[in-house]
DNA sequence: CTTGGAAAGTCAACATAGCTGACATAAAAT
DNA sequence: ATTTTATGTCAGCTATGTTGACTTTCCAAG
C-alpha cells in the first residue's frame, strides 16, 4: 500500500503522490472541512437547529420539489435520521412538504418563505468564506480544487452532484 | 452578500466567484468529505472506536511527542470530550502517554506499536482513495486543491498545518 | 518560600445526530 | 388481489460533542 521514495518511482514528477503529500492533503481536508461548517455552525446555535437542517435546507434550496428519497440519497443518512428533521422544519413552517402530483406516495420538498430567508443567512456565510477562498486561490487553483474533490466522491453520488443545476437567479 | 450577475462585475474571468460555482464548491466539499471519512469509518466499525479516535491517532503519529493541549487545539474539542477518547486509547495499549520531561504536568503522546498498526490500516484506507483522487486530477489539479483548502483555513490553524512536518519514513 | 495560575485529569449531566429494528399507511405496480 | 414502494413514526442505542465544577500537580513570579 505505501508508496516508496519518489526516486524509485522511475517518473519524473510523481513527487505529488508521495505518502507525505497525500498526508497533507488529508489533513488540508480536515482543517479545511471544519473551517467550512464553522460559520453555519455559529449561525444555527441562535436557532435550534444543527448541521442536519443545514443540509437539507440546502438541498430543499437547490432543487426545489425534490422527494424525501432523492434528498436521502444526497444526504446518505437514514429515513429516521431525516425524518426528525424534516418533521420540525415543516412543523416551523421553513419547509413545504407536497403530496405528489403523479405519484401521490411522494413528498415534494419546498422552503417556504422563512425557509429561504434561513437559506439566505447560512448559506451568506459560507459562500463569503468560500468565495474569500477561491479569490486568494484564483480561478486555475479553483479548478484543480473541484477536480480532486470530484475525483473524491463515491461514483454515484459524484452523478448526483453533477447533476445538480442552478435553478436559482 | 451576493454576488450578481458576472457581467456587472467587469473583470475578464470572475466567472468563478458567481454564487453557482459557490455553491458548486460547497457541494463538493460535502460530498466529497463524506467519501474521504468513509473507508476509515467502515475499518473502525470492527473495533470498538470512531472518527474521532481516528483523529488522535493520526495527528499522534504525526507528531510523536506532542503534548494534550496541542492536540486539543488541533483537533478543536473540548478537553473532556478528548480526554474520554485518550483515555480508552491508553487503557487499550494504543497510545502511550509519557509525563513530560521538562514540564511534568504535561503529558506527551506517543503511539505504541500496537496503535501505529491501526494508524497504517486507517491511513492506508484514507490514503488510497487519495492516492487515486490525485492520480487522476494530476499535479496541477493537487496544487490548487490544496491552495483552495489552506485559504479556507482559519488562521491560526493554517500555522499549525503548515508547522506539521514529516516525521516518518 | 509562598502563592497564583497553567496543565491535566475526572465526574456529572446534557444535546445532537447518527444508527437499527419494528410497524403503519397509502398508493402504485404487478 | 397481492406485492412492492414511499413515507412516516416509535423506541432504544451509540458516538461525540458541550458546560460546569472540582482536584491534583507543579512551574514560575512575587
Amino acid at each position: 500500500m505505501t508508496t516508496g521514495s519518489p526516486g524509485t518511482q522511475g517518473g519524473e514528477s510523481l513527487l505529488f503522490l508521495t505518502d507525505e503529500q497525500l498526508r497533507k492533503g488529508i489533513e488540508a481536508m480536515f482543517f479545511a472541512y471544519r473551517a467550512f461548517t464553522a460559520d453555519p455552525d455559529r449561525i444555527l446555535e441562535n436557532y435550534e437547529y444543527g448541521r442536519a437542517h443545514h443540509r437539507a435546507i440546502h438541498f430543499i434550496n437547490r432543487q426545489p420539489g425534490l422527494t424525501v428519497n432523492t434528498l436521502l440519497t444526497m444526504l446518505g443518512v437514514t429515513k429516521q435520521s431525516l425524518n426528525r428533521v424534516l418533521r420540525t422544519l415543516v412543523e416551523d413552517g421553513l419547509v413545504e412538504a407536497r403530496v405528489g402530483r403523479k405519484d401521490k406516495r411522494e413528498r415534494n420538498l419546498f422552503l417556504t418563505t422563512k425557509g429561504a430567508e434561513l437559506e439566505r443567512e447560512l448559506s451568506d456565510a459560507q459562500r463569503a468564506r468560500m468565495r474569500s477562498a477561491y479569490r486568494a486561490a484564483g480561478p486555475a487553483a479553483v479548478a484543480g480544487f473541484r477536480q480532486v474533490l470530484e475525483a473524491m466522491m463515491d461514483p454515484e453520488i459524484r452523478r448526483h452532484y453533477q447533476s445538480i443545476r442552478d435553478t436559482n437567479s
